[in-house]
DNA sequence: CGGTATCCTCATTGATACTG
DNA sequence: CAGTATCAATGAGGATACCG
């Protein structure tokens, strides 16, 4: 029933319907870092994606993964019974996403850190 | 002092720090939409954006567009005093947001609606 | 037309503690 | 190691009404 509101009814046929969608998705606070944390390491256990995370707190950390799961862009692989190890790493979908993160890194990278500090010329 | 946290201490020189701080951007709702539907018709007025967008209120619709004003990714121009007209568009930094914009809608299309709904073919 | 002012609800985050 | 449980705090979003 709560989930009713994800697509909007509104969201007709028009493509910022996907974009909704989508910025939903990579701008749920921790979902493009976790994403970004998954691209460059490649699959990580919990504990390491929390430490590479750096600020999540474990709760957020398995909210964001079930959401990321459910949503299937990563993988949850159970890699060791006992002691429990688990892995995460992306789907194709998941990694699909790159392009959108890499966009969302480039014009970030070119027009807000700039302008936070004219002082500093481009490295 | 509330803003001391929009760039987290921890958001070091990797690019996930702009990958973030976009995701914020973008990822607020309606700015996908207000971006989406300025760089398709050009200027507008409150009223006639706020019907573009259909949904949102008025005053969820102020609080977006003074976002967007103080993030200089639009313009706010007073065209006429009385009766008071004002027209929001782009500024060119708004406008660099479109291939963000498209990337978003991009993989949105390509990945996320065929998902939902697989007994419709393509309009 | 172009907004503000209230007030309310619900989602998200976060800290801390605890478990298998 | 890999989580879940609880509870408090924050804040975004929405409905409605009113103002210059």
């Amino acid at each position: 029933m709560s989930d009713t509101d994800r697509l909007p009814t509104w969201c007709a046929g028009n493509n910022w319907c996907a974009i909704t969608a989508t910025a939903s998705l990579v701008g749920k606070k921790w979902h493009p870092v976790i994403i970004d944390r998954l691209l460059r390491n490649g699959a990580l256990g919990f504990n390491d994606l929390q430490t590479e995370v750096d600020g999540i707190s474990s709760k957020v950390l398995s909210e964001s993964l079930d959401d990321l799961e459910e949503k299937r862009l990563v993988n949850r692989d159970v890699v060791n019974d006992k002691p429990v190890r688990v892995e995460y790493s992306l789907t194709e979908l998941g990694e699909s996403l790159e392009p959108v993160v890499r966009s969302l890194a480039e014009w970030g990278q070119k027009h807000l850190e700039p302008a936070e500090d004219e002082s500093a010329s481009l490295v």
